[in-house]
DNA sequence: AACTAGTACAACCGCACGCAT
DNA sequence: TATGCGTGCGGTTGTACTAGT
């Protein structure tokens, strides 16, 4: 029986996340908490997919993301949980607090396959390159291999736990998550650390090679003009923040599916 | 300056999983 | 047990940016 997709995606906007949005769904997350994606953007006023929402979130807004490149020692642990778990992104991301693990598969075709060749070993198996040359040439060998799992077959055996290391999905609750060094305070919705913390998001995020804005917001910008620019409107914006305004969980009736945050208003 | 190729990463897609009914 | 739903995950794509010519 066929599934009905996770979102009607008649009417819904995809592609690069406008300030706007961004300001929408932080607003809205930091308030309210998550408790269910797939209300999150009708709550929140923003005509994306929860799926698209979630994502955003996870990868991009999350208060405790750690931006910026890696370093060595990361790398080096990156190649050797990769030997452990194979492409289990979400399982070597959950060793890097405020690492995402699209960022940590970003990486690793980008970069680490690369180093990894350059040092003579193969990305998926971890072996030398020449001993797989051998492996390869050798028949009979390729004919047992055959019938042997891969490595990360056999992770996938072995290694079957339930996934607990997840975004939480009650934000709200959650506070200060230490990383390394740098601690990332989640705001308390009624005091000014909101505008610190998005203040701090931005520095993080400046530091990352790319933006969150559209192009049609900021083509006719250099790098440095947006990036003063969206400083100064996220603080227009936190000022202007009016929690009375912003809908909560508590308003939503679970049973109303086709309730629209815009017809309750 | 204009073009091209390569790189980095945000975002999308489809499937799998766990849970509730 | 079968089904539907929400979410998580991994692979892939799209595109802005950069370096080289």
């Amino acid at each position: 029986m066929g599934r009905r997709p996770c979102c009607d995606k008649v009417g819904l906007k995809r592609g690069p996340w406008t300030i706007d949005e961004d300001h929408k769904l932080i607003n809205f997350i930091l308030s309210n908490g998550i408790h269910c994606w797939r209300m999150v953007p009708k709550l929140a006023g923003l005509l994306r997919c929860g799926k698209s929402c979630r994502l955003r979130w996870i990868n991009y807004l999350r208060p405790d993301l750690k931006r910026g490149g890696f370093t060595e020692t990361e790398e080096d642990q990156i190649i050797q949980l990769h030997s452990r778990l194979g492409n289990r992104w979400s399982k070597i991301a959950a060793h890097f607090p405020g690492r995402t693990d699209n960022e940590i598969k970003n990486h690793w075709n980008t970069r680490i396959k690369k180093k990894m060749k350059l040092m003579g070993l193969d990305p998926l198996t971890h072996t030398p390159l020449d001993q797989m040359h051998k492996e390869v040439t050798d028949t009979n060998k390729k004919q047992r291999d055959r019938s042997r799992p891969s490595s990360e077959e056999n992770v996938e055996r072995t290694i079957k736990s339930p996934d607990s290391s997840v975004c939480s999905t009650q934000v709200v609750s959650s506070v200060s998550k230490e990383q390394g060094n740098k601690v990332c305070d989640l705001p308390n919705k009624n005091d000014s650390g909101l505008e610190s913390w998005m203040l701090n998001q931005e520095k993080n995020n400046s530091a990352a090679s790319s933006s969150s804005f559209s192009l049609e917001d900021s083509s006719h910008l250099s790098m440095s003009d947006t990036s003063y620019l969206q400083e100064n409107s996220l603080m227009e914006w936190v000022d202007s923040i009016s929690m009375e305004s912003i809908l909560q969980w508590d308003d939503f009736d679970p049973l109303d599916q086709d309730l629209l945050y815009f017809e309750k208003r």
